[in-house]
DNA sequence: TATTGTTATACTCTATAACTATA
DNA sequence: TATAGTTATAGAGTATAACAATA
């Protein structure tokens, strides 16, 4: 079916802006987003990434690489590298898996956690600053698309 | 005020997911979007960012490769290097500015433009395919959001 | 033998700095 | 002198391929 406003096949009128489409602007605004979201952090103690998966992390209680891997929708070692920068910046902590030799289960430790209060206070991210920039309006009609943008994000 | 749920000193009761934010979710979100958005287009002819900003001057008319650079917040250097594989492709065509012998302006090829009509058609871009996936609600949800979401990725 | 994770390596995207040409 | 664009170079992010350890 139609993605975001009518495909060519909807009808003899593809209104009045051919390209103008849905998926186009979806597309550069989640490029734009995402790109600002790398850049702005460039000058913060964790890039834009690492917090995604330090929040994760925190959100979901204990992971393993793996599960972080799939979360996120990286390969493997992709993880290992980012992984390997939260625990050695004190972030994370790396405890042994109860069942499984080869796993390791992430949580947050100590340091991490108090880290993430204070940023919370600090308001420093780009994001939630630019959020708070936008209208009430704009603002809670992202929060009722993020449940969708998240589905749509993590279908296979 | 508070960004997408509550903030810190908004009550005394944060919730029971203290980090799990809409400004945390919706990082993630645009960041695991943006990933797959280029992944995927790997095997495509035009990568996600260059297919962004094809389809932009496609949109808009007739563009500077400065223009470009400021609507897709990237630097002059890096939408040099965009332009020249769209141009060298094909895609794009380099014109004289009437009045200004610094800049060009940057419109469609007759290539490209049937290249934008054969895409459109064929549905293969990831992101079309799997907005098809959604339900209408999720879908009609987004394209809600989209204007807010184009405001926040162009904040200054 | 299959799975989890890591190491080694390479590629893409994008940035900053320095330069050229035109206004 | 200021602006638009390009060239040269570097860094961050992520992938694939090969390997090690455990199930």
């Amino acid at each position: 079916m139609a993605a975001l406003q009518g495909s060519p096949s909807d009808g003899p009128d593809p209104g009045p802006d051919p390209e103008g489409d849905g998926v186009g602007r979806l597309r550069t605004a989640v490029l734009v987003l995402g790109r600002r979201l790398r850049h702005q952090a460039s000058g913060d103690a964790l890039s834009a990434t690492e917090m995604a998966v330090f929040g994760r992390v925190h959100r979901d209680g204990p992971l393993t690489p793996g599960q972080l891997a799939r979360a996120e929708h990286v390969q493997p070692p992709s993880m290992t590298r980012i992984v390997e920068r939260l625990v050695s910046g004190g972030y994370l902590e790396r405890n042994p898996h109860p069942d499984d030799g080869r796993q390791h289960l992430l949580s947050v430790s100590e340091v991490g956690a108090k880290f993430i209060e204070e940023t919370r206070f600090r308001r420093t991210q780009w994001l939630a600053a630019h959020l708070d920039q936008l209208s009430e309006s704009d603002r809670s009609t992202i929060h009722a698309a993020l449940p969708a943008l998240q589905r749509l994000a993590d279908l296979p």
